[in-house]
DNA sequence: GCCTCCATGTAATTGGTTACATGATTCT
DNA sequence: AGAATCATGTAACCAATTACATGGAGGC
């Protein structure tokens, strides 16, 4: 199966629920909107992928010429020899960390507060991550689900620390 | 200028000095690498794209055909430019954590066998990091250097605590 | 009637990886 | 002589974003 991130993405959300390509793109852009992304424009191709290959198919149809996805016991299967492969993960991307790396090139107090905004991004989304881990743990429906928020809770605020404690830094040197 | 964010991370590079295509290739390689990566098959089509914008110039040529770079005035100011416009960060990819997701689909002794794996390679990184720490604060060339270089320490050291905490959760589980 | 949300698709373009291709210099 | 490293480039392909395009259903 020559099927790419996005394919055992498409198969583990399917997993869980059949799903039409409208919900799983709302998926994407709601609970996984920080792991991993995906529009329309590429889930659908996709999906008609999925199928011709056996790896999903489908199980209705619904209003407004909706059709609804189930995985089959290939994609299952796909799913779970995807998910016992290790190898190396692809390092990651990150505009803002890069933008970090020159910072030298701005004067320190724009350096500073560039920091601070950066802070401030990562306590809003660490705020978000909160709301939400207080509604999970009322009834706590899946323990993965906690999981996975809480490398989210942890990830965020140590990075609103690093860039508060960053802007300090350039704030001092520049005082000096 | 249409230029992407790979020009603009070799207009950062060659800000610092002046540098031929292949040096270039081994920054990414090696002290760019987890913020972003690049292979030399992008970076020369994207340095001849930066020359006929008239953002770099050629500075010399070295052996062996080596052709240097450096930035000139229009390509510094562009540097800047897109250092300070502030958009809304592209949500990160990570194929881990998406796999995080879908742990569930795996018995519980061998999902947390997988985040085990996921923290022995998360210290790992923290190693790396802290030995180059080591050398870097003898005679601190960079200020930016160790800013950047304790942003990746404070993550490093924050995933391996979550996936040692979350290996726990589903042991404890498992053992119910 | 108009706006919003539901719902699916294709086309054009950009960004990025892998593979192909070549040649000089240095080290053993 | 052979291997590793330096050095540059092109071609083919895959992944992803943005724009184009269409239509149904429900609320105001």
């Amino acid at each position: 199966m020559t099927t790419g991130t996005l394919g055992h993405a498409l198969l583990g959300l399917l997993a869980e629920r059949d799903m039409t390509g409208y919900e799983l793109t709302r998926r994407f852009d709601r609970s996984l909107a920080h792991v991993w992304s995906a529009q329309h424009s590429q889930i659908y191709p996709e999906l008609a992928k999925l199928l011709r290959e056996g790896l999903i198919e489908q199980s209705g149809a619904g209003a407004r010429g909706a059709k609804r996805y189930a995985v089959t016991a290939d994609g299952r299967a796909e799913l779970v020899r995807w998910m016992r492969e290790d190898e190396a993960a692809p390092g990651l991307r990150s505009e803002t960390m890069l933008r970090v790396f020159f910072l030298w090139t701005l004067p320190p107090a724009e350096a500073a507060r560039y920091l601070r905004e950066e802070q401030r991004r990562h306590q809003a989304q660490l705020a978000r991550y909160e709301s939400y881990s207080d509604e999970l743990s009322q009834n706590s429906p899946d323990r993965m689900a906690r999981i996975a928020l809480a490398a989210g809770l942890r990830s965020e605020r140590a990075m609103a620390e690093w860039a508060g404690w960053a802007a300090d830094e350039l704030d001092a040197a520049a005082s000096e």
